[in-house]
DNA sequence: CCCAATTTGTTCGTATGTATC
DNA sequence: AGATACATACGAACAAATTGG
């Protein structure tokens, strides 16, 4: 267990003593979860009894939770029963910090669907046969949602959300959890970039036209169990749309990622 | 320009009035980064700076701003001269708030190589011909750093690591910042278990000469410009390594990514 | 080397807000 | 409604780090 000993700055090795007070704390809280194996909901130990652990302000601790609190690993209730609360990082979360990384990368849209064409055929195979009726159906009405052709460029836009929205869907339903973070990210910055760049002006029939399809015999495929079918109809889906953003070779403008 | 007024908890909409008052500050800073297109180095307000915009309290602009520097956009300097300076989020908190989201994740080696199986070919095509003298040899002087057998456990796992490193390496010199973002993650991830959880033991002979012979061909094809090669070399080398791997379905273990 | 100025780091006491019983 | 247990916030004071003279 944790005693106030062992924060003692003097006991620190050289190279970590510069490191402040609120980082040594929030590193010991992580080791505490790590090794007392604790998981989402559990309670850490309140301000005070972590003043008494630490040996340190309120005010130290605070600022310690705090760090713990901006990558996702811990909210906090007050009140009675209240405290703080282990939280597993929620995929916004950890959407938005991976945002606030790119921001400064210079991202192309070719970068973007670069990935997507690596990734979004892999997955559409490996669901093929997997998913459940209720799973189908649900992708057959993000589908419908944009199955007729826009007549204001509102609506272009949002039938560009929406058509990303449904990759996001299929994301949702990956068993690998790193292909469908992945996956569900670059749509996402996609659906950012698209709406605050305006990338649905002008109006593309023919790309409506082709993700309306795809999506629509993609979702045959799934449904028949024909992986390759799957795989070979999404292939062609990213390069039709990544043909078309080629020359979208501009930087992606500068905005953070909110969570949602 | 920021006032006191703005960030009047009574001027808040209503569905954000329970925001903590950091939280908001935070925001608000982000805010300010993004309207004054503030780069790397630049200096936020100082403290006392900050409580007369905000009309808050020390302590809680204090913790907005440990909210900022969890999520590696600010960092703090003491002293004249010092205050709170703008940072690029750096590849290693990226990397480490990134493994956040996936420690509660459930993930499998084999989801890991999974991706590996898509991303590094593509990366070793986009590459040959590409590199510059100076990253070849410093590939090659990678290679040679574990290009006699291991005699000792400790030589095998560091043989696995360095052979990680390779591919971190390699990921550097990606042009696209994602595709290399998320192969040096991949193989970060992947070091890190080998290591904690002794995957390295039992030695692996014909593993470790794959590693060698294909990565010594890949750098060969890279120097030549041959990029069918490189692909189909690195397709090669991860589905090998892919398949020796195959039996480690368990559950990557539950530790934080360390931030190096 | 020391001293002074500047800026963040930390503590403490107090008061307030909020949810539970 | 009142008591309790918890986080939230403020303000004053002092400590520590860094820079420049």
């Amino acid at each position: 267990m944790a005693t106030a000993k062992e924060f003692d700055e003097f006991d620190a090795p050289a190279h970590l003593k510069r490191r402040s007070r609120p980082l040594r704390v929030a590193d010991a809280i992580k080791d505490l979860m790590v090794e007392n194996d604790m998981v989402a909901g559990d309670r850490l130990p309140s301000e005070t009894k972590m003043i008494e652990m630490f040996g340190m302000s309120k005010g130290t601790i605070r600022e310690a939770m705090r760090l713990l609190e901006a990558q996702g690993l811990v909210e906090t209730k007050t009140g009675p029963g209240g405290g703080f609360f282990i939280r597993q990082v929620s995929h916004e979360r950890a959407r938005a910090l991976l945002g606030n990384y790119f921001y400064f990368q210079n991202l192309r849209i070719a970068d973007i669907y670069q990935l997507r064409e690596m990734l979004e055929p892999e997955l559409a195979a490996s669901l093929a046969g997997k998913l459940p009726a209720h799973a189908l159906e649900r992708l057959e009405r993000d589908i419908a949602r944009y199955s007729s052709p826009a007549t204001s460029l509102e609506e272009e836009r949002d039938h560009h959300v929406n058509s990303l929205r449904f990759h996001m869907r299929l994301a949702k339903y990956a068993d690998n959890a790193i292909l469908g973070f992945l996956i569900d990210f670059m749509a996402s910055i996609l659906s950012d970039i698209t709406v605050s760049r305006h990338l649905y002006d002008p109006p593309n029939f023919d790309l409506w036209k082709n993700g309306i399809d795809c999506q629509t015999r993609l979702v045959a495929a799934l449904r028949g169990g024909d992986s390759d079918a799957a795989r070979s109809i999404m292939t062609e889906h990213m390069k039709y749309a990544r043909r078309l953003m080629q020359n979208q070779e501009d930087i992606v403008p500068k905005r953070f990622i909110r969570e949602r």
